[in-house]
DNA sequence: TCCTAATCGATAAATATTTATCGATATAAA
DNA sequence: TTTATATCGATAAATATTTATCGATTAGGA
């Protein structure tokens, strides 16, 4: 029901794909011109008829008894999850997780990366984190409109995430990488994808318990 | 073909489940006594079945007309996700990204805690953040052992990272929480949990072309 | 040149997950 | 007290995803 779209690109594949490339972009620097779905698999603990059938997704082609042209396969990659056109993103929330982000240098690999961020404390508020401003977030959507910035990275306590997302929305954000634990409310045609860091450390506790207290029944 | 166990629940429900825990007890702090999956699932954007079925595995019974108690359904989720036992964990690498982790207050809500990080930079052995101690790494291994920590986080530089989850096996840790974008060759018995944040930042990425650029083909 | 083995691509089978349906039951209102 | 209805729990159907199989092809060696 609804119009929402059907994927081209079901997510649990959509999911892989990115690691893939990490894992290729290593492999292309050790001198790697040739790889195989096999290998590719064996070094990710995957099978390789699903590392094949992940790939067939991306329009590359492979060729019998060599597998890919890696060079091309990356192409391919980078192709298919956009990274071969430049995104830039504003942060909100400069805090501990904020500045993190900030600092962290590799998200250049993939071409994205963040303009500017924004928070409310006089504390961070005019310095600067590896050449990004810090910005008052009232300035937030003259400037987000200005510079036509679509995605959004929330990084606020859990109590202010919804009235910055809705901020954020009104100013033209379109996709929004929210760290906050809490389910945003937000029209359909913004993409949300949460970063819940606590809910995902809940699922290796589990595991760790599922595999050291047995089978609790089954 | 290998003694992988049979997860009691499935991976999908599991990711879930933590996330309505985390809805639930704010529920419950405003007050809410008893909650059905209807309400459950339009909050979280999911349909009622899939929430009652989730729930179900926690053993929670609800009841008809007025669906569960809160407190008993809150009680049924910290036994099966295991926040009803302390875990300590012991972090290594105090970076950025590592300092957020050791800032980060809430993990205690759900029993978990960072006993100690380590490092090999003396720019951070010897401080210590939020009460929690940096200690030089190569003391990791004699520590974890007399301390019996089963849980370590690797938040150090992807070349560092193959290295310092070795030493972290071999000095008795049983369960990896992974910031590195790589994926780490480890005995079976490990249990690994990847956070890969540019992957999924990758993946916030590709939904938003794929809603804004059409179906490429179909 | 011919043969062998590795690999892809396509199709089919097996599994896993989500979604629909429906009877039973307890609450609350008539 | 009776009735209407919201909700659960169970079962079944529909969908999605993973895994298996197999023929075609090509590189590299016999
Ligand atoms: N740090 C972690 O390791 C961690 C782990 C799990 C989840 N999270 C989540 O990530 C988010 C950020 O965590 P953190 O540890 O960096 O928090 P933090 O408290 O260190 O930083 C929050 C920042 O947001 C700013 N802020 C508050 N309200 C604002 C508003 N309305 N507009 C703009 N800025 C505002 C504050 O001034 C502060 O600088 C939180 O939702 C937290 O629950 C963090
Ligand atoms: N910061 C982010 O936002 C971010 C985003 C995506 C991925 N990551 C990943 O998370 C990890 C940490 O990122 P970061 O930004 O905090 O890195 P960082 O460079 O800020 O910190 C790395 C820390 O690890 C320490 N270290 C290096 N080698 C070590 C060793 N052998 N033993 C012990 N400690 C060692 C360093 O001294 C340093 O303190 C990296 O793998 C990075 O790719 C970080």
């Amino acid at each position: 029901m609804g119009d929402k779209r059907i994927p081209q690109i079901p997510l649990p594949t959509l999911k892989r794909l990115p690691v893939y490339y990490q894992y290729l972009t290593r492999q292309a620097r050790k001198g790697v011109t040739d790889i195989s779905c096999a290998s590719i698999a064996k070094a990710m603990g995957l099978v390789a008829v699903q590392v094949r059938k992940d790939l067939q997704l991306t329009g590359a082609v492979g060729r019998p008894k060599t597998g890919y042209r890696l060079k091309e396969l990356l192409e391919a990659l980078e192709r298919t999850l956009g990274y071969d056109n430049k995104t830039e993103m504003f942060l909100v929330g400069v805090g501990s997780l904020g500045k993190a982000l900030l600092h962290y240098r590799r998200f250049g690999d993939y071409n994205i990366g963040i303009a500017a961020a924004f928070d409310v404390s006089e504390d961070v508020i005019g310095t600067e984190i590896d050449g990004k401003p810090v910005l008052p977030f009232r300035k937030f959507p003259s400037l987000c409109r200005r510079l036509h910035v679509k995605f959004g990275i929330i990084c606020v306590p859990a109590e202010a995430a919804q009235e910055v997302a809705n901020i954020m929305v009104s100013s033209g954000i379109e996709a929004i990488w929210n760290f906050a634990p809490i389910t945003l409310e937000l029209p359909d045609m913004v993409i949300v994808h949460n970063e819940n860091l606590t809910a995902s450390l809940s699922i290796l506790l589990k595991k760790y318990k599922t595999q050291h207290t047995g089978s609790e029944r089954e």
